[in-house]
DNA sequence: TCCAGGTATTTGTTATCATTTATACGGCAT
DNA sequence: ATGCCGTATAAATGATAACAAATACCTGGA
């Protein structure tokens, strides 16, 4: 984060224009990667000066994270992350299988060599970082650049931003659900995926995505408690 | 709309705290009602004087229309009317169906005599107003109104805001297939999915949904143009 | 007549300030 | 000691101003 340059000020960061952006990507790599709490409130001042702009691009990306279902707005008009429940985490299992097998398929249909190796390359990464042991914030976000990688090859402005969305809503309690350290998750169906991408075979690609998401899911329920802290403030 | 009082100016209007929900709304129903066109520019200053208050409030509404999928965002950083094609249009209809029968399932799970008595209040209006022949603004607001009083009742966070996302996706397409006046849409599925919902049969209601949506995608593909006419300024 | 370059205008973006509202704290009465 | 009320603090919200970049327009030359 560079600006929070006086109106007049020049400001010596190139990329100007899309500072609310860099916020918002900011953000959700904090969400992703449990820098909030399911249940926690945040304020857009203490948002502000963790990233070390003024208010106005910080509210710009929270908008924006709201309507994506990340945030949610209390009646006091304060923000809060969601707190996950049961009911809730099991519908967001169930469309995130829907839509991101039609998703897979999708990709599966126009699959190019480009994509394989790339997945591979990601792939290769994951099971490193798993087999050394620790880093899970690694583990989600090559685990999320993984999926996403062949998800934009569908090349759907429809399905995208609702697997986005998805992803987005669950993305803190994954995190701490990841906390608990009784199993070690390990990205087993991957390999599926990938070797369903080669050989074209949608069916079989839809198959291997679902199990991912599955086991996950299941993983994610055994080690995870749905009960939410509400305590810590984001700062100072 | 109502603010645009100085800083300093006390202001005298009501429900302070809110205006960019306001904001939001006012834009939302001109989506929904024609007043933009797909493929249109449209400016956060021209929209600000449209509805009378500064650009603060215009920001976060357009913002979140943004992250919906209502508004589009080009390279140079202005934003647009999404333009429909017909890939688009048959992709949201596909997930409208997957959605929106699931929502109306549940609905019915825990349906309710004021449930029943809403939509039927609302279908009477609807009839109505096909039968008196013009004022589609009303019909198309009347429709939304008898869907989404339905979803409401599926209680779920997870999937109401999606289906409010792919409404608000094909809104002007709509609105603007609608012109074309070689048929009159009447809402002939309607009294099937109440019939449905008193019944408390959810197959009988998904499949009644179901052909609601199946068939009034037909009628707008009938009537509609994908073409877009990418003129009309918004305002002065 | 058409194209290039420069200026003016429009537009998005951010920072700052004023205002309002809600929560938190502390004192008073019971 | 506990509950209630008033003040203090913190929060979001909206308006405005300054800036940057992109577009539109206008002028001059070929």
């Amino acid at each position: 984060m560079v600006p929070n340059t006086k109106p007049g000020t020049g400001g010596e960061n190139e990329n100007r224009g899309a500072v609310h952006d860099l916020v918002y990507q900011e953000i959700r790599q904090s969400l992703m990667v449990g820098t909030f709490t399911p249940g926690e409130k945040v304020s857009l001042r203490s948002l502000a000066q963790q990233v070390g702009t003024s208010l106005t691009p910080v509210r710009g990306a929270v908008n924006r994270l709201i309507a994506e279902g990340a945030f949610q707005v209390l009646p006091n008009r304060w923000v809060m992350i969601p707190a996950m429940t049961e009911e809730k985490f099991d519908e967001i299992i169930h469309w995130r299988i829907q839509l991101e097998t039609e998703a897979t398929r999708r990709a599966c249909r126009n699959v190019t060599k480009g994509l394989i190796n790339k997945v591979e390359s990601i792939n290769r990464k994951i099971h490193k970082v798993v087999e050394q042991g620790r880093d899970r914030k690694d583990l989600l976000n090559e685990n999320y650049r993984f999926h996403f990688t062949i998800y934009r090859d569908a090349k759907s402005t429809i399905l995208l931003p609702m697997i986005e969305s998805l992803w987005l809503q669950c993305g803190p309690f994954t995190y701490y659900s990841l906390l608990s350290p009784k199993d070690l998750w390990d990205a087993k169906h991957h390999d599926a995926i990938i070797d369903a991408l080669k050989s074209g075979d949608e069916d079989m690609a839809a198959k291997a995505v679902k199990s991912d998401i599955i086991s996950t899911a299941k993983f994610l329920k055994d080690s995870g408690q749905y009960t939410q802290p509400k305590l810590r403030r984001v700062v100072g």
